[in-house]
DNA sequence: ACTTATTTTGGGAGGTAGTGGGAGAAAGTG
DNA sequence: CACTTTCTCCCACTACCTCCCAAAATAAGT
C-alpha cells in the first residue's frame, strides 16, 4: 500500500522518477511497469501493472452494448498509457495528462493505497481548502470502526 | 488488452499504420492479420484475427432462421474485411468503412480492451461531450470496487 | 564532520516508428 | 490477346523516442 507525499520534478522530456519509498511497495508482479490515466479529480492516477489488470477485468465485465457503460470504458481507456521504468526508475508522463492536471514542472506525488496520484501543488492546495467540511467532520462520517 | 489513444493519418492509398504500442498487445495467434467492420457507434472496429474467430463462433451459435438474428449476422459480416499488415505494420481500410465513420485524413485510434476503434476526431469529441453525465458521475455508478 | 552509498536529475546518440512514394504484379476490361 | 487500372510489395526519409552515460543532490553510515 502506498502512502506519503513527495515533491519531484518533471524534466524537459516529461519524465518522472518514482520515489524510492513508493517503489518499495510495488509488487514484483508489476514487471516495473505502470499504467497512468486521468484521475477522478484533477490529477493523474498511476497504477502498478498488476493493479491495473484488476481494473481491466472490471471493465471486461461491463456490458459494451449499454450506451453509458460503453462511454465509460472508452473514457477510462482513452487516456491510459503503460510505461516501464528506465534504469533510473523513471516513467514517461504523456503531455495531455500533464495538461489535464495542470502540472508544469513540479509535481506533488501522493501515495494513495493501491495507486499513486500526481497533482499540481496549487491545485491540490485549493482542492483541500475547497472542502466545505473539515478533516475531522469527514472522518467522523466516513470512518466508523468496528 | 488494448488501451490509449493515437492520432494517425490515412495516406492517399487508404493505409493506416497500427500504433506500435497497440501492436505489442496483439497475440502471435493473430498472424499479423486483422478483421475490421462497422462499430457499435459511428466508428470502425478492428479485431486481431484470433479475437475475430471468437466472434465468428458466437455468430455460429445464433439461430439463422430467426429474422432478427439473420439480419444481425448479415450486417456484421457484410462490412467485415480481413487484411494482413505489410512490412511497415499498415493495413488497408476499405473506403466504405471510412465513409461510414466520417474519417477523412486524420484518424483517432482508440485501444478498447480486445479491439481497436477508429474515429473521426470531431465525431468522437461530440460523442464524448454528448453525455449528460460527467466522467466522475458515471465512474461512481459503474465502478464500485471491493 | 567526513566519507560512502543511494536517489534524483540532466542530456546526447543511435534506433525505431510513422509517413510517403515508385515499380512490378495482378486483375479487370474491351 | 492487348491494354488499362488497381493493388501490393519494396525502398527511403524524417522526427521522435528510448537507452545509455554522467553529474548533482540527498541520505546513510562511520
Amino acid at each position: 500500500m502506498f502512502k506519503g507525499q513527495f515533491l519531484h520534478s518533471i524534466d524537459s522530456k516529461g519524465r518522472l522518477s518514482i520515489p524510492s519509498r513508493l517503489r518499495k511497495n510495488v509488487s514484483s508482479d508489476a514487471d516495473n511497469s505502470f499504467v497512468m490515466t486521468l484521475g477522478i479529480d484533477k490529477c493523474i492516477e498511476i497504477y502498478p501493472k498488476d493493479q491495473w489488470k484488476l481494473i481491466e477485468e472490471k471493465l471486461l465485465k461491463l456490458n459494451f452494448f449499454d450506451q453509458k457503460e460503453a462511454r465509460f470504458i472508452r473514457m477510462m481507456l482513452q487516456h491510459a498509457q503503460e510505461d516501464t521504468m528506465d534504469a533510473q526508475s523513471r516513467i514517461l508522463i504523456p503531455q495531455p495528462l500533464l495538461d489535464y492536471a495542470g502540472i508544469k514542472n513540479e509535481v506533488l506525488i501522493l501515495g494513495v493505497l493501491k495507486k499513486i496520484e500526481l497533482w499540481d501543488n496549487n491545485v491540490y492546495i485549493s482542492y483541500v481548502s475547497g472542502s466545505p467540511e473539515t478533516f475531522e467532520q469527514i472522518a467522523s462520517q466516513v470512518m466508523r470502526m468496528e
